[in-house]
DNA sequence: GAAATAATTTAGGCATGCCTAAATAATCTT
DNA sequence: AAGATTATTTAGGCATGCCTAAATTATTTC
């Protein structure tokens, strides 16, 4: 039977994949947590159910089938999360938390209905893309936003962390996806970035733009 | 930690205090499809948390701390089956199965979104009362089906099962809650009551028939 | 390449919530 | 009121998923 912890594993197992390559105890302890111990054991389980290939020492790597259930998992969450925000109208600092019990507990009707009344959509409140109902991940094409020079425009795609408070602060100076953005200044020595957003100027440390990513960016002599 | 199982217990210890008055060991058992000896260490590990009363073989009571819990998961059950129905569009004789997981999924910030898009309602698909926020249980006024005479005319307010397969029977009549119905015969020694309902006429069983409940009964000389 | 450090696994335990089989208590029969 | 029946509890177990402490393996460092 797949447990909603069995789920909450290959989820964590397949964000881990998508952003190191590499799926090693320790990181998904961390992510999980819980204790390396206690992964080591759920790592056997699932590689007994094929739901992982797992060496010893090695890491793991999901198979096709546990592949399947991460993206389902994954669609569920995000199109909870767009639910949320863009019907109930919930803040988006406090969809994911919600998302989190939701993917266990909606079922395919469910989500099928909720995907529909969205209209099939592609992310969510966070620019996260929404994988698809034959389990396909959408292909994102967005850099950090502390990639960009001085003049540089752009439209924010994506945030990447799920933190409340951080994305709190975010929204206060009104970055979320779809808002444009310019670079102002760059200062030396990883110091903050400066950037208008909707006729204001905001300094941003680089830290935080690190996890903001955006898409089409254009110079400022185009 | 109050856990999805407690959760459950509760519900099912509400609703059987609520139709028969006295809940037994082996009631609970049968409803929550377990053994009555799983039920027994389940009743004394409620009662050390004190949200039963436990009298060891003469059944338990809910106390103010538990009575409180069951109420709100009725509320949320009946809120996620009443969303489910009044806004996703899905058929009445599916939300039961899907509000049975969403009642332990939902928090109170997603519920009270809900009770707010559906206009603060007061039943569910089924007609059941929805326990409202502060705790309070509104009562409900209306007699079986089949305790009708001939001649009588009233409205559907409720029915008490949740099986799928006799919804779907009840619906093809056009039986929910909010449809006329007017008693034309009631054949002799426990048979079949004759009822017409959108110009239809239909024969119902009386079991059946007594798991229908209505409301605002006028007799044929009114 | 041997010692130190870091990562991982093994071993033994704990809580939850279920089970069956056997013992006990309550209730019904006659 | 004794015996039979039914309801309930006790006792002993099992699976899940977590923990800590100790052992082992891999990786650095000198």
């Amino acid at each position: 039977m797949i447990t909603k912890t069995i789920e909450d594993y290959l989820k964590v197992i397949f964000q881990v994949e998508e952003t190191q390559g590499t799926v090693s105890t320790t990181d998904l302890a961390a992510e999980l947590g819980v204790a390396p111990a206690s992964v080591t054991g759920m790592l056997k389980k699932l590689a007994a159910h094929d739901l992982v290939t797992y060496t010893p020492y090695q890491g793991v790597t999901l198979t096709a089938h546990g592949r399947a259930i991460a993206l389902r998992v994954v669609r569920y969450h995000r199109l909870a999360e767009q639910y949320l925000a863009e019907v109930l109208g919930m803040p988006w600092d406090e969809v994911h938390a919600e998302a989190e019990e939701l993917e266990h507990a909606l079922s395919e009707q469910v989500v099928g209905r909720i995907d529909a009344a969205l209209g099939r959509p592609t992310t969510d409140p966070h620019g996260e893309p929404i994988p698809t109902e034959d389990g396909r991940m959408p292909d994102r094409d967005d850099v950090p936003l502390a990639s960009l020079v001085v003049g540089d425009c752009a439209v924010v795609a994506r945030v990447s962390s799920r933190e409340a408070s951080f994305l709190r602060y975010l929204g206060s100076m009104g970055i979320y996806p779809g808002a444009s953005v310019q670079v102002i200044a760059v200062a030396p020595f990883d110091g903050p970035l400066t950037a208008q957003i909707g006729g204001q100027q905001y300094a941003i440390g680089r830290t935080a733009a690190a996890q903001v990513f955006v898409a089409g960016v254009r110079g400022r002599e185009d």
